[in-house]
RNA sequence: GGGUCGUUAGCUCAGUCGGUAGAGCAGUAGCCUUUUAAGCUAUUGGCCGCAGGUUCGAUUCCUGCACGACCCA
């Protein structure tokens, strides 16, 4: 233990003062029968009268978050996992070794409080102590009281100090897990299964991303974590299960800003005998549900500067369309490879002379288009060349029916009709593996026993990926996705004790 | 990967035109039995991110590095 902070010496005496008089200072029988908010619920409407006559008694335990205190008596707040309590303590209701024990408790400190509910002259419902145990002795000071923990590194690095001080970081999480229960629950009800497929896969597919590697010793190979499951859903639905969905982690060997986390969460599904005009009209009712669950008033949000309106029916918009109308570009410079690679030499865009036309269109749409699409927009009418598992369009071969969501600026969600004729997913790969060839990284590989899958029959199917941390980040008005991970990817830090 | 900014007490922040630093909260000691960022009095606490350079002297100026934030790729 490092010995140069005073506070946390003062604190360890402390602890050691306490044991000697025989206070255990990780006490784990206190026995609570009551949460602060049901308290509050319960009783706090209740006139200061009515709360002697009934004469309330009851028992809570939670963290010190505020100690005030004069003499011979003083105020506490504790905060548990629901809401805050205010404790009294004076030396008349308790014992001389509970008010000992009162005196020497720290902000931070867990304590059980037994006592009877009252209210303060400024009518705040208080537990007036009978008993105190203390259950855990904190040694470290939280941080300040007023501003809280700001700096963002400290936050990130220490979730859990975060987490006492700043409210808003566990309403966030909490409205993450609503969030990710109403998506289950539209699954569920839509006679969709949950499974869980592989998370270390022998082949990389199934997006156009670099994975990470990993080794498994027994075996002596090298194993990638996945970049995303959809090759494995599609072969269940193969196999006859044909409405999936899986909500899990995909990794990708990217870099991080306020949009990406090497790992994150994406819900996947597929549904069999649908296209994906299916998907677009599923989408806006999932969100209707997902408002719905969570109470928003309107389909309304606000979103850092933007104000979001996600009532039905969504804008549809074309690829190519939306390339000339939002991107502002003419058709020359999209007919001619060599003008649309200039303009995006320009927009400072990373594009090398052997990409093809549709790919260096993808980084035109990506730099002018995205950025404007704010209110949900489905883009559609993808080029093949950038679809590897798509199914083509019956009017036109270079065109696949696919869409991508997006809403302030970000993609949102990603689906098509899927391919499901194995000669033409065969030629798709090959091409993906001359990319490869070529140096390309992202390129997935050859996956001989998902061509055989096609080859038993997949049926029309329609399947969609949906980026819940970005919808988390939508709905709570969080800029960043750190904001919505509890322990984003950070840096390794030199500690400074062991 | 590139650019801009940041890193000072446990926390939130000042500051030093170069002479080794301050406040509030927290802590400690004292007074105080209804406080709400409780109050009053006194007081402890600093490798001023790390390494090097310039200088009589660097927390301050310069360079490099680490970590972070933001912007761009």
């Amino acid at each position: 233990m490092e010995d140069r902070n005073k506070l946390i010496q003062r604190r360890i005496e402390k602890l050691n003062e306490l044991k000697k008089q025989g206070i255990e200072p990780y006490n784990n029988r206190f026995k609570a029968d009551s949460l602060s908010l049901d308290l509050h619920k319960n009783y706090g409407s209740l006139s200061a009268e009515q709360l002697i006559d009934d004469n309330v008694c009851t028992s809570v335990s939670g963290r010190i978050m505020a100690y005030r205190s004069f003499g011979k008596a003083g105020f506490m707040k504790i905060k548990d996992f629901t809401s805050q309590i205010q404790i009294y303590a004076e030396k008349n209701s308790l014992s001389d070794e509970d008010f000992r024990l009162y005196k020497k408790l720290d902000i931070g400190d867990i304590i059980g409080v037994e006592g009877c509910l009252f209210k303060t002259k400024t009518g705040e419902l208080t537990v007036k102590a009978k008993k105190i145990v203390l259950l855990t002795k904190s040694i470290r000071p939280l941080p300040e009281k007023w501003h809280g923990l700001q700096d963002k590194e400290l936050r990130y690095r220490q979730r859990y100090v975060d987490l006492i001080v700043n409210d808003e970081v566990k309403n966030t999480m909490m409205k993450r897990a609503e969030i990710i229960n109403a998506v289950r629950e539209f699954m569920v009800i839509n006679r969709f299964v949950e499974v869980e497929t592989p998370m270390m896969h022998k082949l990389v597919g199934g997006a156009t991303a670099k994975p990470f590697v990993t080794h498994h010793n027994a075996l002596d190979i090298d194993l990638y974590l996945r970049i995303a499951p959809e090759l494995y859903l599609k072969r269940l639905v193969v196999g006859g299960m044909e409405r999936v969905f899986e909500i899990n982690r995909n990794f990708r060997n990217e870099g991080m800003d306020l949009k990406h986390n090497p790992e994150f969460t994406m819900m996947e599904f597929y549904i069999a005998y649908k296209r994906y005009t299916f998907l677009l009209d599923y989408t806006e009712n999932l969100f209707e549900y997902i408002f719905n669950k969570l109470n928003m008033a309107n389909t309304k949000t606000v979103f850092g500067e933007y104000e979001i309106d996600f009532s039905k029916p969504w804008k549809r918009l074309d690829f190519f369309e939306g390339l000339k109308t939002v991107g502002g570009l003419d058709d020359d410079t999209i007919n001619d490879k060599e003008k649309a690679f200039n303009l995006a030499l320009e927009l400072e865009k990373s594009v090398k002379k052997d990409m093809s036309r549709e790919k260096i269109l993808a980084e035109l749409f990506d730099a002018l288009v995205e950025p404007k699409l704010i209110n949900p927009t489905f883009v559609v009418g993808y080029p093949v060349e950038i679809s590897p598992l798509a199914r083509r369009s019956n009017d036109n071969p270079d065109i696949t029916e696919r869409f991508e969501l997006f809403v302030a600026g970000m993609e949102i969600a990603n689906g098509f009709s899927e391919l499901n004729d194995p000669f033409d997913q065969k030629n798709r790969f090959l091409k993906q593996l001359e990319d490869r060839e070529k140096g390309d990284e992202e390129a997935s590989m050859y996956d001989a026993d998902y061509i055989r899958a096609l080859e038993y029959g997949l049926p029309p199917t329609a399947g969609e990926g949906i980026g819940i941390d970005r919808l988390v980040m939508l709905l709570t008005n969080n800029d960043s996705i750190r904001d919505v991970i509890l322990f984003p990817l950070m840096k390794e830090k030199e500690e400074e004790e062991v």
